[in-house]
DNA sequence: CATGAATGAGAGTTCATTCAT
DNA sequence: AATGAATGAACTCTCATTCAT
């Protein structure tokens, strides 16, 4: 029998309510009404425990991130070349918003709108995340595997490319009829990793192997 | 002689100063207060010309996009070979988005929500920029300059990262100091756009040179 | 070819479509420019004729009022005896508000709000028609064809049933088939100003005739 | 002890206020404002239990219809013979109404607008206070105490009468002096009731008694 | 006479947040 | 820890009315 008050499922509830409309709706786009609607629970309880909606989005947000990070950092330690470690660092970002298709919303919105509903200190999660790109990028460098090259574009061409593949399936979807072109309604997101990856490689790339 | 009422003049103002804050805040984030009180005209007046808050906005987001589609084509039109049309069609985009701050927020908020807040019609917008990319990729592939491609994937990473080093531009500021590596401080949109092209065209080459 | 500008033409294009609506939606469910569009006018000529819309209203029902006024008072004079002027008088009466169907809604929506939107004075024309049956009725007494009555209830009940018949009509007919009882909605309003007439003639007479 | 938050109370001083103001100027020309002010509650309560001014008002019109219907039937029971039971019936209407002074007014707007502001379910107030005085009159016919007749002329007869002299009574005391017909100034409801019942019994009635 | 542009007040509704129980 | 009631500000939208041409 299910506990009437269990603080650690009303907040995992809410959480996970929160997750979900936010990356459909936006910040501005959602009440709190709804979020305690979809979550189940009464809607003081997400002051109680969250303080207020903003906190609550920060939360959230901050959560997202540091799952991506923590997934991206233990995958790639099983891996010891730079070239293997960017290939791991690419699939398994491709992987993880696969299985969590809300986070690409939620990272595009943030990125898109400067942060706007977020304090300065929650971009860490950001910044782990491309520092850890970073650190495979000057490691390949160093070892004389990788050209010198701009480690935050790398980073856009990666992530944006797969968050803009995986927010966009439905509305490629919507219009593939009416569209003679190849907008990609057939490929998955494995097939669009496996092509960055290899092509992010052999741009970083002259003649030696690693 | 200034007139005093001036109906393209006023729809104008409210357009440009629309434009602003929708990106800046979103959608939801705008309220149509705000707009009227930017583009010192009577809020009456918003409604008068474009009936309600979303048809303003569809009206915002299809004028950018046409604006931006006309200005690649025009541009695109100057050169014969895939390769500079294609190099033509990335700098133009990123001349644009740079000349236009405001582009690349609504673009990647409404490619981030799936466009919930537009008809489907509006979408024509974005088909028709990326049905120009198609066609210049298809032409490289028959002329035998280019490798087949994913053109889909090509679009969102030369549309994607643009657009991300934009919008990230003053998040990266604010968090420059505090950080370690090189996170694109000091390069330009045009450096940017210059690695994109070059790196996206030794991709899409074998070893032949059109 | 019509003339551009004619003053009793646009005039009366207004009071009808102010009338129409009027009728269907009451004085506060219409807005100036609903008016203004029905009758294919610039809403500023309504200010320009007459002057507000309150004033507007007043003249709308002041015609309805002196238009029925003198109907009745026409017909009425081709009879000499009470019993076939009080006919007269109903029927006329329907048959007048069957050949214009708004005015049942304006005569009962005024009638039912005490006549909020409506100065005094314009209910000179309630009281002239009211005055018109007080004098059949008097007569009738003084003759000795009527019993002494009650004037003012005599005319509620030839008003109001017809009056609620006619705005009823559609209402009725929505709900004709989940419902057994009769309704009236194979009755026409001659058979109901037949109806009323004969009772209330036998309601005012003991045994004499006139 | 007085509670603080009485969600029946605050229901109920919505109702009332809005049963109120609705009477006396109509469903358009009544502010949500008004309502809350009148009831000294928050104008947000009226959305947090009545969801739109549209629901409100169908609440209170229900409300009234069913009043007057209960009210009818309980009464009605007390009798046995049609020619009573009719009686009762115009008496309680008049009693009710004259207790209730707003219900005419909301009566006669509702018919005289075709119930515009109501969805179609809401009438089933009206007639089911209609089958009962239609299955007065039947049984009264079957019993061979009445003639046949029309019963929805009858019941506008009785309903639209009573309505329309409680409804104008502010307007033909404002007019008195100026006029010199007997307009019901000195008559009270319950003379009018009985006038009424009289007159239609009469009407109802050959020779035959019950 | 006639028009389209403009205005300011106010209407209906929503929402983040707080309070009493 | 949890709930439903309450609040006040803000939001979208409408409308009677006026002004400039």
């Amino acid at each position: 029998m299910a506990k009437k008050r269990d603080s650690v499922k009303t907040k995992e509830k809410i959480i996970l309510s929160a997750m979900e409309v936010f990356a459909k709706d936006g910040y501005d786009g959602v009440s709190v009404d709804l979020i305690a609607h979809k979550a189940d629970i009464n809607k003081a309880m997400i002051y109680y425990y969250f303080t207020n909606k903003s906190k609550l989005y920060e939360v959230v947000i901050e959560k997202v991130l540091l799952d991506i990070y923590d997934t991206i950092i233990l995958e790639s330690k099983k891996f010891q070349t730079p070239t293997q470690r960017l290939n791991s660092f690419i699939f398994t970002f491709a992987f993880f918003v696969k299985k969590n298709p809300y986070l690409s919303s939620l990272m595009l919105a943030e990125l898109s709108n400067g942060g706007k509903n977020l304090p300065k200190n929650v971009f860490v999660g950001f910044k782990k995340i491309f520092s850890l790109l970073n650190s495979i990028l000057k490691d390949g460098e160093e070892r004389g595997c990788f050209v010198k090259t701009m480690p935050i574009v790398i980073h856009f061409m990666i992530v944006g490319t797969i968050n803009l593949f995986i927010t966009t399936a439905s509305l490629r979807e919507d219009v593939l009829d009416e569209f003679g072109a190849d907008i990609g309604g057939n490929q998955t997101i494995d097939d669009v990793a496996k092509y960055i990856s290899e092509n992010i490689i052999k741009m970083l790339k002259e003649e030696k192997r690693c």
